[in-house]
Formats: structure tokens, sequence, C-alpha cells
DNA sequence: TAAACATATAGATAATTCTCTATGTAGATA
DNA sequence: TATCTACATAGAGAATTATCTATATGTTTA
């Protein structure tokens, strides 16, 4: 189960306004780097490097197909996260 | 309703490990600054600092109560955060 | 094999962030 | 009024972040 460093680590990856809109494209669909990269005014490396990032945090997973690298989001770590919030509204309403 | 702007701030409010916890005791019972730095390793400048940025996302609020500054949850805006990890998460679901 | 395509990595830089010390402000109390 | 308490602000510095250009890697295609 996630904690404080983790959740703080999920938020971080989505503290970037790039990276909060990688995060809802893929969420209807898996997509490749270039599909992503078409939606913004950033180099392909700056691409890479939020990728990198939304990857690490464990909110998002890439796998290699042939010369593509698909990314779509990691249901049990997004699970964690939304339990997280889940949990802090039930604290307020036990007030 | 809140866009990508917004949701980044929340975020980001949410990015460092300090405010994570701040954010959860703050959600069982409204609290003063001097009781939440008893549980910090922080100057309280420090402190300060984060309540700032935690206040100027939207998701807590502060008043003045004599020469305390009481802090809570915002409850409109962390609906509109946990609405938005709802839909990424529908959106998952409606692949 | 050579060229093209998709992506990653390295290195640099400007901007932002987190933390501190020092100081200011405003309400409560002796 | 003087002091104490709670908190905020200013300024500085070290660390981190987001972005770029240049280049490398690995896969597919001609």
């Amino acid at each position: 189960m996630a904690n404080y460093i983790d959740f703080a680590l999920y938020m971080k990856a989505l503290s970037d306004e790039t990276r909060v809109k990688i995060l809802e494209m893929i969420s209807y669909e898996e997509l490749c780097a270039c599909k992503i990269l078409e939606e913004f005014n950033i180099t392909q490396p700056t691409l890479s490097y939020h990728m990198r990032i939304l990857c690490e945090s464990g909110l998002v997973n890439g796998r290699k197909d042939g010369i593509w690298t698909k990314y779509s989001i990691d249901k049990i770590n997004f699970k964690n996260l939304q339990n997280f919030i889940d949990n802090i509204t039930r604290n307020m309403k036990s007030e």
C-alpha cells in the first residue's frame, strides 16, 4: 500500500501541466510517444524526459513494440493514488 | 470546472512529502500552524512557506482565530481533484 | 548494407524550489 | 506599556527541474 513518499512521488509526476495532459491522453488508449508528441510544442527529447518521470513514478508503463514505445496508465499504482484521495475524503466526512 | 493548469497546481502542492503529511493531518480536524509544526523537523518559516503553497493551490484554507491561523481542507477544490482522478479511472474502464 | 524512423541519453542552462537565518507584525497578557 | 506568542515576510543559497541541442541506439525498410 502506498505511503507518503509514494504518494508525493505520484503527485510530483503530475505536478507539470504537460504530464497531466499526457496522463489524460493515455487514459483513453495506449499511445506511442510520437502520437503524444504531436499534441505538444516541445522537442522529442523533452517528451522523452517527461515520459521517464511518469514511468519512474509507477503511474505509467511503457512497452517496446517494434520501433515504438507504447505508454499506458499502470492501473494498480493509479488505484493506489485514488485510494489515498478517497481516504482523505473519508477522514473529512467522519469529522 | 478546473483545467489542466489547476490540476497541475493541485498536484504541485502535493508533490512534497511534508505537504502530503500536512494534508492528511488536517483531513481529520482543523489545526493551527503551531500544532502542525510539532510533527516536523523544520523551522517555523519553512512551515509557513509550505502552508502558503497549500493555500495558494486552493486545496487548503487558512483562517485567523486570535493569535492562531487554523488550517483545513477546502472541500470544493479537493472534490475537483477527486473528480479528475475519478474521470481518469472512468476513461480507462471504457476502453 | 544503407537509409529512415522512433526513441533515449548526455550535457548545458535558465528557472524554480526548499530550506535556512533574520526580522517584522499583530493579538494576548502581565 | 512592555513582553510574549503565533505567524508571515525578506533575502540568500544549494538543490532540483524543464528545456534545449547534439548525438547515440535500435528497429524497419529499400
